[in-house]
DNA sequence: TGCTTTCTTGAGCGGTCACTCAAGTATATA
DNA sequence: TATATACTTGAGTGACCGCTCAAGAAAGCA
């Protein structure tokens, strides 16, 4: 009986997700929103509830595509092949909106003002950096790296590295592959 | 012949930065600037120009501020020890408004918007990257490490590890301190 | 075709933003 | 003490913020 919804909700998610990620949650207006996802406020509002809740959506697609993108590299490169090649993935992609972590980017911002969305944040990246640590636990269970070593420990420190790589790719003037290439060799010699 | 202004300049400076340093470029606005620093708009604008002005001068102070704590570390410490205790240092003072770095943090904010505090960022982290480079390089005179590595390259490196860390340590729940001490571990072994 | 139900539109809400400025106040010099 | 010269005050500026809602348009069902 009713009217659908002339427009592609995945898609709407997308595009704001990219907004977000480049310009920020405080950095993204409203008036942004409208007009990259082609939206009076009348609707936008009856589709998202409010710019926070579209903000947890994007972010929640962003975190899930990055732990599919790891999910698959490791199956089809096995463990420490993907944790090596991760890191230069996430920073070659000229098409992405930024170089940085969307994650991270969300936490500096928003941690301060004990905002939900810097928990969300934090949540998404505990759970990426516990893919992390299951993949080093595979990569000494296949004998590729000491097993001595706790895979925790590995993947808190892999994450701290990858972070901190993002954060150099977004700046200009930065040659970040030079420093993606040694976090790999540095997997390489554990 | 004139009256004097009844603050002192430096100690609202620093407690700008301090602001600032926490809560972001959008996340301070006059208002709270106005609260912490017990001044009406009229004396602000006279006094500082701007927000962004502010922002600027704190900023430097900032930027300043870790220069001479890195110099007066090797100073005490040498070389290499003083970047092996840089990253403890910068995470564990407890009194400091924020564990992330400043400059990443306003980097991140506003980069994408081409906002001229963004390049002042880079530009005092560049500053910054160089003298990690001279302490390298006097490591490698010294002896401490191994002088076939390029100086430059160890210096994005390490800052880039440093940026990851104070990313992590702004996290709840992360015990960023076991992360410094690797980093500390790995600059032992070069 | 007519009715119901949803989606779309866009003017406009109260609030906050960075900032201004005219008036008042304090102080160093003449 | 008188005057010139800042500094301080705070109400008020227009612009933008996230968001609301009443009215109109479109599509599925009878």
């Amino acid at each position: 009986m009713p009217r659908k919804p002339n427009y592609d909700r995945n898609e709407l998610i997308d595009r704001s997700r990219d907004l977000f990620w480049r310009r920020g949650w405080a950095g993204t207006s409203l008036k942004d929103l409208e007009a990259v996802l082609q939206m009076k406020p009348g609707s936008f509002y009856a589709a998202f509830g409010s710019k926070d809740a579209l903000f947890k959506l994007a972010m929640e697609k962003y975190a899930m595509d990055g732990l599919e993108r790891l999910k698959q590299m490791a199956e089809k490169l096995g463990p420490i092949k993907a944790l090596q090649r991760f890191p230069m993935m996430a920073i070659e992609n000229e098409d992405a909106p930024a170089k940085a972590c969307m994650l991270s980017k969300t936490l500096l911002e928003l941690q301060a003002h004990n905002h939900p969305l810097a928990k969300e944040a934090n949540l998404h990246l505990l759970r990426m950096e516990s893919h992390f640590a299951e993949l080093f636990e595979q990569a000494q269970a296949f004998g590729e790296i000491d097993s001595d070593l706790d895979p925790q420990v590995l993947a808190r420190r892999y994450q701290s590295d990858l972070l901190g790589l993002r954060v150099s790719a977004e700046r200009e003037g930065i040659d970040a592959t030079a420093i993606a290439t040694e976090i790999a060799d540095s997997l390489a010699r554990l």
